[in-house]
DNA sequence: TTTGAGACTTAGGATAGCCTAATGCCCTGT
DNA sequence: ACAGGGCATTAGGCTATCCTAAGTCTCAAA
């Protein structure tokens, strides 16, 4: 008969697109993600993920090697990227065309991703001029999936003496992001890192004529890229 | 104790906010929501109408009398109108500022209106300039639940020899909806009736230098206001 | 090699929504 | 006045998703 049919698939309820999107980013940096990780990043009880790795790799969204973890398979990368690109569009949309801080796009796109259509996204992105990156400075996957894979390190662990740009700002929370703006630590900014403590001590940068000290939890959210001393 | 506090009302559930929106729909016209009526607007089985009525009397959102029908309580009622003016300013922000076609918005905002903040509604409102129909021409009910009561015609029941303004499109069959599009006959078109055919025939309306025959199934979703000859 | 802490899974149960089948109510027509 | 038809409700079930409690597995340290 014809096996190679795709059977025509029921569309994914929330839950399922929740539990995508965050098995890729616990596995961007490769290897497995866990149980008790995704049970964090979704605020669910750990068996209560048991249960739906077990339903995922019946449908064949991923790979689940008991008591080790999970990784999405080619679908379910596909999947959880069409997810990404629909919240990151909407972040960008949300702050470029109705006048949102960059602190307050996250609620709103968490809950907007699940319901928008794949025409609605696509007239944003049109609409934005088909944008490359959000306002945190993450790169857009493609309506076809593909994704900018950046090697970015934070600046807290730039060596002292370089010249960054800062790229991308890796939390959501509307305080902190709120705070890093009024800093002018934002994608685009382009930093001297001057400085830093031992013992994971605070990190200097100067930037214009603006010198700034950022401790390390801070630093270390702020993904930098190296480039040549101006 | 204090008995007059309200209590911390749990957001409303999808399904919960459809009911509603139903029965509003259902009494506009005064009078009660029957169950079957509720179950064919919402695509549901009649006794799923039954079980969700008995939890939203409990909570207080509507009124149920047994056997004869619903009605919105006014706490209901204010529920129902929120999701109304989210239906109906999302239309318009899809029409307006994202390029859909009228017919398209339905469904779009269908889905969209249970996910939306209100803080993204008012800021979709505000980019639009506080519009007071959708591209239906229905009226939008105002942030504080006032709606616009309108003492509308079908163009089925305007007398022959009237001049109409049309108001609104009572229907959201996107083929339709382009049809009359095609047609012209869209809110704010003024429409001089000309002859109407005898049994349930069509309705000959004249406007500009264009004359068009309209049947009664489309005539009786054209609500109209008689305005003075010009 | 054994053992235990910690992580994972299985068991069992709750809730929201929906369904079909069975039953109950209301009202109209004879 | 009452029999039926039509609509509404109750009974009983199913699925998705979540939870807590009770096992089970793994791996590293003793």
């Amino acid at each position: 008969m014809n096996g190679s049919i795709r059977a025509p698939q029921p569309p994914l309820t929330r839950s399922v697109e929740d539990y995508l999107k965050s098995v890729f980013h616990l596995t961007s940096q490769g290897g497995f993600a866990t149980t008790s990780a995704i049970a964090e990043m979704l605020e669910v009880a750990p068996p209560s993920v048991s249960g739906m790795m077990k339903r995922l790799s019946e449908t064949g969204l991923i790979e689940h090697v008991p008591y080790r973890g999970v990784q999405l398979t080619p679908q379910g990368r596909r999947a959880a990227l069409q997810m990404i690109r629909r919240h990151r569009i909407l972040e960008s949309y949300l702050t470029g065309k109705l006048g949102y801080d960059w602190g307050d796009v996250h609620v709103e796109a968490e809950r907007l991703e699940h319901a928008v259509s794949e025409k609605l996204i696509e007239r944003m992105a049109e609409a934005l001029g088909e944008p490359r990156y959000d306002p945190h400075g993450a790169p857009i996957p493609t309506a076809g999936g593909e994704i900018e894979e950046a090697e970015l390190i934070t600046l807290a662990d730039v060596r002292v003496g370089a010249m960054v740009m800062l790229r991308q700002v890796g939390n959501e929370e509307p305080e902190r992001l709120r705070y890093l703006a009024e800093q002018g630590l934002m994608p685009g900014t382009r930093l001297a890192v001057v400085e830093r403590q031992p013992f994971n001590g605070p990190t200097t940068v100067r930037f214009g004529m603006e010198t700034r000290v950022v401790g390390r939890e801070l630093a270390s959210l702020l993904w930098c890229e190296e480039v040549a001393a101006s």
